[in-house]
DNA sequence: GTGACTAGTTACCAGCGGGTAACTTTGTTT
DNA sequence: AAACAAAGTTACCCGCTGGTAACTAGTCAC
């Protein structure tokens, strides 16, 4: 919460003090989704997660306010992941359309592990309003990134022209519900499933009639 | 659980009876299915639902034995609107792309309403190991269907050939993910979504080379 | 060493939610 | 009208879980 002390204060705490604290605050967390995930929200008790840490429930109070605040964290640092790598696609070079497909990658990538799973396994419904707020902002912001992207797409002439709003929407829904499914120990791995799931969704189902004669990623106009 | 009486019993109940009771069976389910898509499965208690349909809680007892039947209930029935939903689009005509199409439209429908909704949005997670195999059964045969559909398409060369398990899995995922952001009371309605939805999927996102001007629904073999 | 703080423990409480027992009311049949 | 079953109600119990209070062992600065 504070941030780092500007001088020295009599009750100046080292610094590797405070960060082992947030390791294990970290720790806490990562245990939290891993349980959530497997369990859903309501069915995993406080218990259940000092157990797997192997300490009592109390000390968990220690790292975190109540259940509530782990939720939020869990989801709040799923959708900073998200954006973030979102962020870092449309700031790369190439077409909309490479962007939008880094993008895609990456979202893959973070929706199969435990706080982007937790993201999506859980999401902030079990919070109360005021959180679900801060939550949907980032979310939003998220949506708009992506449909950025897409309108950029489109009109650069990389992108078939489509509705951006419903576009984003199902193309994050298909990307989101691998996180439903995905087993991180199961036979395919996550770049496994995002490079197919991708070339999937960039190209459609139905057939392409020259598809692999034509050369990709010529920009029609610009 | 026991079948119609098949000669007059003296205790031959009535024939409306039996069906005003499995009316009010299936006003509670809905009314249950309903506020586990607005709450949560654990986060709904059976009081509230015996609230919503003005009775008390004991009463839902006289028509479902424990909470547990009624998500298994509900789930249930979300997949068999699914299930006969494909089938019916695979024993139509046209082509198999024709033929997804379809299936994928009646998708969406279902999974807007509210017992395919809470097979989307709650899922047989919370239910117990027993209860989830049968409904893991019926998920299966879903994803069947909808996968030879998929392998039909591209022995006939009306989709492009891709890994059927996992277009399966892409497309549903797309599709199931509409039943956790749609809002009937939202300014789409279902049937739009359905089509946008559809026609994304089918064509993808990079633009097509001369898609307006080549016919569609040419078999390339066959 | 000694005081002060950190990190963790044991023991406990309160409320809620699923589920049940036993009673009352409604209505149908003979 | 009598008898009986169906449908629903009130009142209750019990286990679980989130959360807290109060105590203890380690650790750091001086």
């Amino acid at each position: 919460m504070a941030g780092a002390p500007i001088v020295a204060s009599p009750w100046s705490r080292s610094l590797d003090r405070e960060q082992e604290r947030a390791i294990k605050r970290n720790a806490v967390l990562r245990a939290a989704a891993q349980l959530f995930n497997e369990n859903g929200y309501h069915a995993t008790s406080l218990a259940m997660v000092a157990e797997r840490l192997q300490v009592t429930k109390p000390t968990l109070y220690y790292y975190i306010q109540n259940k509530e605040e782990i939720l939020f964290e869990c989801v709040r640092l799923g959708l900073e992941l998200l954006r973030s790598a979102i962020a870092a696609a449309a700031a790369s070079g190439g077409t909309a359309l490479d962007k939008l497909e880094a993008a895609m990658h990456e979202y893959v990538l973070i929706v199969t592990r435990e706080f982007g799973m937790c993201l999506i396994r859980v999401g902030e419904d079990p919070l109360p309003p005021q959180s679900r707020k801060k939550l949907r902002r980032l979310k939003a912001e998220l949506d708009h990134e992506f449909r950025t992207l897409i309108e950029q797409g489109i009109a650069e002439g990389s992108l078939a022209p489509c509705d951006p709003k419903l576009a984003a929407f199902t193309l994050a829904g298909a990307l989101s519900w691998i996180g439903r499914w995905f087993d991180p120990h199961g036979p395919m791995s996550a770049e496994d499933v995002a490079r197919h799931s991708t070339a999937l969704l960039m190209n459609g189902l139905s057939p392409r009639p020259t598809a692999a004669a034509l050369p990709r990623r010529r920009k029609s106009k610009a």
